[in-house]
DNA sequence: ATGAAAGCGCTAACAA
DNA sequence: TTGTTAGCGCTTTCAT
C-alpha cells in the first residue's frame, strides 16, 4: 500500500479507502489507485487487516475423526458454504480426546477466529473454556451432539428419539416378532435411540426383554460382538436395530459368520448412513438425515451471528427419514 | 500483554521474552509473569504475532472434492501431521475448477499462509499465479497431480506407470487372455496408467487391439458406460483395468447389468483403493499407494521447506502395490 | 475529496 | 537482566 501510495503521491489513507469502497474518493482517484493495484498485482495483507479490524473472516471447526464419512460430509458443505460468504475455514480434529479438543480450542482462540463449530468430544472438562469463549464474544455453534447443556450456543442435531422409533417401527412394519437393539456407548444419543425403539415396541404392545437388549458401540467391532450375544438368546431375534451403521455392518457380519442370512432370518437397520451403506453386500436399511443440512444450517447460523443478526441461540432439528434397501 | 505488563510493574517486552522463552530473563521475573497469565487466563494473539513475525504457522490445503474418501485420508494425514509441529490448516476447495482454485489461491496469499499443498485442477491457466507464489516465497507443494511442469516445487505423486502395469500383469497372471483397459480422461496420469497396462501386455507378447480399449473417465458412469462398450467387442474381453476404483465399479454393474459375473466371467481390477472397496458386493481387486504417506510426505515437505531445511524441489513417489480381493 | 495521526497486539534491535 | 523505540500493514477518526 505505502508502494502504491508514493507512485501516486497520495496517502494510503486514500488507497486504503478506495479498496474498502469508501464513498468519498473521487472516481479519478479511485481510476488510477485500481489501475496501480492492478499494475502491481498487489494484494491486500489480510493479517494486517485482521488485527485492524479484530475480525479474522475465519471460522474453525472441530470435529472428532475426518476418517468417519460422516464428519467429511459437514465439512464439506460447512466449507462451500462459508467459502461463498468469503470466509475461511481452519480444520481441526480432535480424535475424540478431550485434552486434544482443549488445545485446539485455545488454538483458534489465540487465532482470533470469528466462530467455531464443533463435534465435541465428549468432553465435560472442556465446559467452562466454551463457556469463556462464547462470553469472548466468540460465535459458537455445536453439531450432531447435544454436549455441554450448561454452555449457551447454538444447536444442530437430529432427532434421534425419532430415529430409534423409525428404526423399529419399520422392523414391527416387516412382522418382525422379536426385535432386539444393540446400543451404543452411555452417552444422550444412544439414549435416546433407545427410547426411541422402547416406544415403537410399546406402541404396538411388544413387551421389551432385557436378553434382547446388547450393550454394544458405535464401531464395527462392538456390533459384531453385540449381535453374537443376541443370537444366542432365545427366542432368537429376528429384527434388529443397531445403534449406528458401522455397529450395524458388525452386526451383519456376526450374523453371516453364524451362518444365517439377511434379512430372512434377521433383519438389521442401522442409523446415519454412511457413504457406503448402499455398496455393502446386501444393501443396509438405515436412518439418516441430512449431513449437508448439518453443514450449511451450522454455516448460516454461524455466520449469521458473526454479522450481528441473530443472537439468541438456536435448536436446528435435522429431520431423520427412514431409507429402505434390503438388510430390512 | 500491556495489562500483565501494568500489573506487574515491568515493560511489555519482559513479557515477550518470558512468553518467547528468551534466556535473558530472571528466574524470578519469569515466575512472577507466568503466574499472573495463569490468573488472566491470557493467550497471545496470535494475528499480531503473525503480523510481526511474518509467519503464521498456517498451511493451506487446496483439493478438488472433499467428498472424494480419496484426498480425504490424505488431508487427514497431513492434518495430523502439521498440527503436531504447531500449524494451523486453512482448507478450501475447488471443486474441480479452474476460477475457483485461482481464487482459494489468492485467498491463502492474501492470508499469508506460509505454505500450500495443492492437488490442482487440470488449470493450466493457474500456473503463472503458482510461480509468483513461489517467488514471493511461499512454499508449495503439489500432490496427486502431476500438472505445472513450468513450477518449480516439491510433488508427492505415484508412479502411474507402475499402478498400470501391476494391475494388467495381475490379470496376465490370471490367465486371462482377452484384457481390455478403460481408460481415463486426457491427461498425464490416465496416459500413464495405459502405458503401464500396454507394457504389462507387451511383455507378455499379447496383442493389444483398439477395440479393447475404451475412452471412460473418472467415474461410476464413465465406466458404466465403456464397459458396455467392451462387452460388445468380439473376441469378448475377460479382464479388464479401469483406470481408477469408481470407473471399475461402474464397470462391474455393467457386467452384472449384461447378465455375467464377476471375475468369473470378466474380472475386474481398479486403482486407488477408495475407503469401501472392500465392502462393496464383489470385493475390488485393485491398486494402491497409501494416501496417508502422501498426507506426512507433503506435511514434512513443506515444514521443512518453511523452516528453512531443504529448500530444492524434492519428488517424492509413494510405490504402488497390488490389493488382491476378489473381482480379479 | 484527501490526508495526518493514532492504534490494533506483538516482536526485535539496541540501549541502559 | 530489563526497558525504549520503532515497526509489521492496515483502518479509522478527525481535520483540512
Amino acid at each position: 500500500m505505502k508502494r502504491i501510495a508514493a507512485d501516486l503521491g497520495v496517502s494510503v489513507t486514500t488507497i486504503s479507502k478506495v479498496l474498502n469502497q469508501h464513498a468519498d474518493i473521487g472516481p479519478a482517484m479511485r481510476a488510477r489507485v485500481l489501475k496501480r493495484v492492478e499494475e502491481l498485482g498487489y494484494r491486500p495483507n489480510a493479517v494486517a487487516r485482521s488485527l485492524s479490524l479484530k475480525r479474522t473472516h475465519t471460522v474453525g471447526i472441530i470435529i472428532p475423526d475426518l476418517m468417519h464419512s460422516f464428519f467429511v460430509e459437514i465439512v464439506s458443505a460447512l466449507e462451500a458454504s462459508i467459502s461463498r460468504r468469503g470466509y475461511g475455514l481452519l480444520l481441526c480434529s480432535s480424535g475424540e480426546d478431550a485434552r486434544k479438543e482443549r488445545s485446539e480450542l485455545e488454538m483458534l482462540r489465540a487465532r482470533q477466529v470469528d466462530g467455531i463449530v464443533l463435534a465435541s468430544a465428549n468432553a465435560t472438562g472442556n465446559t467452562a473454556l466454551l463457556r469463556d469463549l462464547t462470553r469472548m464474544g466468540i460465535a459458537l455453534v455445536m453439531i450432531d451432539r447435544d454436549d455441554h447443556p450448561k454452555v449457551s450456543c447454538h444447536r444442530v442435531l437430529t432427532d434421534d428419539v425419532e430415529v430409534g422409533r423409525l428404526a423399529a417401527a419399520h422392523l414391527v412394519a416387516r412382522r418382525c416378532r422379536v426385535i432386539g437393539h444393540i446400543a451404543g456407548p452411555p452417552i444422550l444419543h444412544s439414549q435416546r435411540r433407545e427410547e426411541g425403539y422402547r416406544r415403537a415396541l410399546a406402541a404396538t404392545g411388544m413387551a421389551i426383554d432385557a436378553r434382547h437388549l446388547a450393550a454394544g458401540g458405535f464401531m464395527e467391532a462392538d456390533g459384531y460382538r453385540a449381535m453374537q450375544q443376541l443370537l444366542s438368546a432365545t427366542p432368537r431375534v429376528d429384527g434388529v436395530f443397531a445403534v449406528n451403521d458401522p455397529a450395524a455392518i458388525g452386526a451383519m457380519k456376526a450374523v453371516w459368520d453364524a451362518g444365517l442370512r439377511v434379512p430372512d432370518d434377521v433383519a438389521i437397520v442401522g442409523a446415519g448412513d454412511v457413504a457406503y451403506s448402499d455398496l455393502i453386500r446386501v444393501p443396509l436399511t438405515t436412518v439418516r438425515w441430512s449431513k449437508s443440512e448439518v453443514g450449511t444450517s451450522a454455516a448460516d447460523l454461524i455466520l449469521d451471528q458473526i454479522e450481528g443478526e441473530g443472537v439468541r441461540p438456536k435448536r436446528v432439528i435435522i429431520a431423520p427419514e427412514l431409507i429402505v434397501r434390503q438388510s430390512a
